[in-house]
DNA sequence: CTACAAAGATACCGATTGGTATCTAGATAA
DNA sequence: TTATCTAGATACCAATCGGTATCTTTGTAG
């Protein structure tokens, strides 16, 4: 009956879908016992505190986010495709949201401030993995002829970044699709300038 | 030496920069009572509750950021250079923030869910409050010749704020001005196409 | 000078916070 | 079968939370 790693991987993505929603100093550890059915000696036991049950749990959130976003990625053969399944990704937080609260890399990055240096740490990295998951793109498409070998890569890579995160946090705030199908439809146009 | 009127926008200004740096939830009114040096009873004598300081709080941050942010509009002449202006006033919130901590409307817009209404709501009223000064400027200048009369108004303002928005959440984590500069910098290609 | 009302200080409230010490029960190896 | 170890439950802690009731002080109208 008992199973530890099932028991961490249950508070992992309990917490993770908490954190997500409701914000990392809002979610309470007895949130966490209701949610997950477990008390906080069991949370205790597989995390040292709260922080680092938040590291964890927003690491956690990212691999979710990476794999679903990878699936997108792979099913495209040529780089332009690949890029253009990323805005589709992020089109989809709305209508239909790959992670329940958002994405949580901008989650993550709005609520560490200075004095939660252990999540800004956190949120750094995943967008560092995003930047070069689109790096990594752009090369290859350089490299197979697909994409102009002018392209400044970095710099593409965070226009995309940077006007897809804003979008969402205002399609969320409005409930409505119109912000990301609009910044959308300007991406599509600024990856076709891109295309061989 | 009592200025009931003072003490009141005294508390604004200190919470909101609170608000603004560490969150609206993990500022709490004995936090606001260091910050002010006033006690619990001046501040609920001013505001019915915390989260009435809170709208009240966003709304005077808005207020400074919209004032800040209307005088460098206001000294440019032609709807393109106002368009600019705006770059240039966001490109200064990494290395010459207007406000502490952060454009308040990504802060308000991340932090508030379904269980902050009212929060909510009242960074929805700053988003479009935000939208309506850019559309106005676009307006202007398709009226005076300055910019194309076929631009799509509502999906430009739309792609200016969420690029905007993002890049400054991207800067703010990364601690450069990499992200905002790139982004303001592909913002400038983007304004000068829509220039007649 | 005196009343009086309003501004702000003080003291308290129950509920909740993150965290810990201890206890119980279930899995496992001998 | 029994001893042992560990996963998880329970009970507790001081500190802090938002909020309120009450008291004192200050400015002001008469």
């Amino acid at each position: 009956m008992r199973n530890p790693s099932q028991t961490k991987l249950n508070i992992l993505v309990r917490s993770g879908d908490l954190f997500n929603t409701q914000g990392y100093r809002a979610t309470s550890i007895a949130n966490i016992t209701k949610s997950t059915g477990f008390t906080k000696g069991a949370i205790y036991r597989h995390f040292e505190n709260k922080e680092e049950l938040e590291n964890q749990a927003l690491m956690h959130l990212s691999t979710v986010m990476f794999q679903k976003l990878r699936e997108r990625i792979k099913k495209q053969a040529t780089a332009p495709d690949k890029l253009r399944s990323i805005l589709r990704f992020f089109e989809s937080y709305i209508s239909n949201p790959p992670l329940e609260g958002g994405c949580p890399l901008m989650n993550a990055a709005i609520e560490a401030d200075d004095a939660h240096p252990s999540l800004k740490k956190g949120a750094n990295k995943v967008l560092n993995l995003l930047e070069e998951s689109i790096i990594t793109i752009l090369d290859n498409g350089i490299r197979f002829k697909q994409l102009k070998p002018e392209i400044d890569k970095k710099s593409l890579a965070t226009l995309l970044i940077a006007s897809l995160e804003g979008a969402i946090m205002m399609s969320k705030l409005r409930d409505d699709n119109d912000a990301i199908i609009n910044v959308v439809k300007h991406l599509e146009i600024e990856i076709k300038k891109t295309e061989l």
